[in-house]
DNA sequence: TAAAAAGCTTAAGCATAACTTAAGGAGCTT
DNA sequence: AAGCTCCTTAAGTTATGCTTAAGCTTTTTA
């Protein structure tokens, strides 16, 4: 779930917007000032800020100005009413993420919001891991540990063990796995793929209640 | 100096946003098909990729989908004649930085730019030095200390040792560093780095909890 | 129940990748 | 112009991993 901080003093607009953002998923938090919004700034974790430019006291500018100093990596979108250019081009220079002029498409806010979330997740590693057994298996690093040993798994190991886990407790069609790994499913690919399953039942074999069950001439299932 | 992809299949629009782009200071390479595009972004390193949507071929949605898979720290933004609500929704849902109707405002477009590259360099913070095991590592001196010596490293040395630090315990991979490195991966880049890979093996030996691991076709991950 | 199909495992063969040392060669300094 | 530093290229060796083969076991089907 993603926090956004709103920061608009027309009640009822931010009342909208608020509403709406949280029917799309979203805990939002609305605030009415420049003041209000450095507080709460202080205290909790937001992913982006939605920011209105006209405001009585600290402005949308002058915020955006301090979250560029103190809150670097929080993205922020002006929402005014001031449609023109150099307004726009200001909002830009201070490193706005977007500058959206209302009436507001809520469809593409929520959009626009839900793509710069995602390229954010994006950017930081994902470290995925998973649980197999007693082992603990880490594609990114080719690693497949266990207590007593880490094995060294090669490339095509670990794209097959990969496939496994995401169908774990449920059947990996031969094909599925010949197409994506070896991209196509002749006699050939199917027999180096038997091999591949024989090693990785080998790695898999100190912990019994791990197992990787063949459902003849459909596929495999990898149990634990 | 940032290095902006353009993909562009006409002829004089392409010419003229590439030239007015650089003039802005921007490094621009400008492709005229999705397959080209594809091309270099496995040879080269791009801040941020522009895109035309309608060509014939591999198009602006297709190359974006391919981006969010392969290289999905490089941000899109989409260029298109298109201006339904319908088109645009669908360029945020694969994820665009921003979807912009031609005709283009290149003012605007370079604000949006500027903005958009200044928040990816706040959100990563470069480190001055890095611990490696025993060692002390401080690019900028071109230095690497052991309490028994410091060793004096070269410019290449240095750039190679700074990435494995930046993914300290993840994979590198190697055609990432030749990228960042050697600008291309052709075979002759790969010989060197293998080269370099040997000097920095040799200068960490000390440590022997200091390891430089190889990952089999893949790259290498830095242990310590 | 016997033949056929599919699956399992071990090992050999082969191509590619990696490692190290050393020899060129470009560019800079003195 | 000589000397130096650093990067590239070369060459030889070792290591790795994918495929293929071969022999055996299990499962399905006629």
């Amino acid at each position: 779930m993603s926090h956004l901080l709103l920061l608009e003093d027309d009640p009822s607009f931010g009342y909208i917007m608020s509403e709406y953002l949280q029917m799309q998923d979203f805990t939002v938090d609305w605030v009415k000032s420049g003041e209000e919004a450095l507080q709460v700034l202080e205290e909790k974790i937001y992913q982006l800020a939605i920011l209105d430019v006209m405001l009585p006291g600290i402005d949308g500018y002058e915020l955006a100005q301090t979250i560029k100093k103190k809150f670097k990596e929080i993205p922020f979108i002006f929402l005014s009413a001031k449609s023109l250019k150099i307004d726009k081009l200001k909002g830009f220079k201070v490193g706005a993420y977007d500058y959206i002029t209302k009436p507001v498409d809520e469809e593409l806010l929520v959009a626009k919001i839900r793509a710069l979330l995602q390229q954010m997740q994006a950017t930081q590693v994902p470290k995925s891991t998973y649980q197999i057994g007693a082992y603990t298996f880490v594609p990114s690093l080719f690693q497949l540990k266990h207590p007593k040993q880490t094995y060294k798994l090669t490339a095509r190991e670990t794209e097959l063990l990969t496939l496994l886990c995401e169908h774990q407790g449920q059947l990996l069609p031969r094909k599925k796995a010949l197409k994506q790994i070896w991209g196509n499913s002749d006699e050939f690919s199917r027999k180096s793929m038997d091999v591949f399953i024989s090693h990785l039942r080998k790695y898999l074999s100190q912990d019994s209640e791990v197992q990787i069950e063949n459902v003849h001439s459909q596929g495999f299932i990898l149990h634990c």
